[in-house]
DNA sequence: ACTTTTATATATCAATATGATATATATCAT
DNA sequence: ATGATATATATCATATTGATATATAAAAGT
């Protein structure tokens, strides 16, 4: 999935900006489940009104540089029922605090904890924001992707709740578990 | 976190050539939270060894290309413990599904009921093989990232099962839900 | 028997994405 | 006043992605 199907998905809910779309990827509805920056953004806008699948228009502002509102054309409506009609790629997760549990008998029991207290709050600070979101009239195929994620901010917070201690414990590694290399 | 430290990581664990490194990351112990493809695993051993974080040694098999076992150094240890003690970045997704599913008005319903069935099919898949996994031996911070994508698995199952409804039925769309845009 | 697919194994490359930075100004809090 | 945050566009070096090329063996299908 490129910048343009996801750029075409925002304007399909509104006309944006580039940087209210990149607000959408930080804090609205698509954060949940993608990301993209200014660097993918402003491209892809770009060349989708070059296909004419988007339209901008340009608003003078006092000051401050000129606002370019973007819309989706019907074109552009077109293009993206063609995009979400294709066969799904698998979903990609990167954690890097997970890597770091992984081997988190190579961290410090003050670093552990650190990192472990960061997290849960980040994850309890996303259920919340989840939980306080307004479901009326919201479309059966958003509704399910919302609750998708406030069931998985749930088992999140739960599993950190409940099993913390396998990465608190003042000693990380249950057994030493040597490599098995040619470091032997 | 650069392919560099990923590989690192691997490394950690046993010595391995290229593609088993990649294998780390489409079926091993790192699938659940990380993904490398080759582009980023060769670019990556070959500056590691040049720093002198990997040693490599090749052995030459009948007929296919000569294998590269890599093995992490000492000094390999030092990097990649330096690396998890940073902090972490936030977790960053990427899910096509959930992107279609959030449009799931703009798709007809066999292709909702295709799309659900391939995504809950994958996942009962990868929640079966880690409750397959014997967990005798294995460190507590492997432990708690192997609990945690179960978890999760578990989690994604059982809304998919309880709240497939919302993109199976015959009418994705609750309400309309008009745009605000310029289109109006 | 033949063909296709899967698995092992390295490697490169064009297109894309990432993350940081630069430019400007307004507003809000200290 | 000073600094931080928010609005807004844009570029750029570096890194990643996904596809492709090269070889061979083994397994599976026809």
């Amino acid at each position: 999935m490129d910048a343009r199907t996801l750029c075409l998905g925002v304007l399909m809910l509104d006309d944006a900006t580039g940087y209210e779309i990149k607000k959408s990827f930080e804090e609205g509805p698509f954060a949940q489940f993608y990301h993209c920056g200014f660097g993918s953004i402003y491209p892809a806008l770009g060349k989708l009104r070059a296909e004419g699948l988007v339209t901008c228009t340009e608003l003078a502002q006092q000051g401050r540089p000129g606002k370019k509102v973007y819309s989706i054309t019907p074109a552009g409506i077109d293009a993206l029922k063609e995009a979400v009609a294709q066969s799904p790629a698998d979903d990609k997760i990167r954690s890097e605090t997970l890597f770091m549990f992984f081997f988190a008998d190579l961290l410090g029991e003050a670093r552990r904890r650190a990192i472990y207290d960061g997290y849960l709050d980040h994850y309890r600070g996303l259920l919340q924001s989840v939980r306080e979101l307004d479901n009326t009239g919201v479309p059966r195929g958003r509704l399910f992707v919302r609750g998708f994620g406030l069931a998985i901010y749930e088992a999140v917070v739960r599993y950190m709740e409940e099993h913390g201690d396998l990465v608190l414990g003042g000693d990380a590694s249950a057994e030493p578990e040597p490599r098995r290399g040619a470091a032997e």
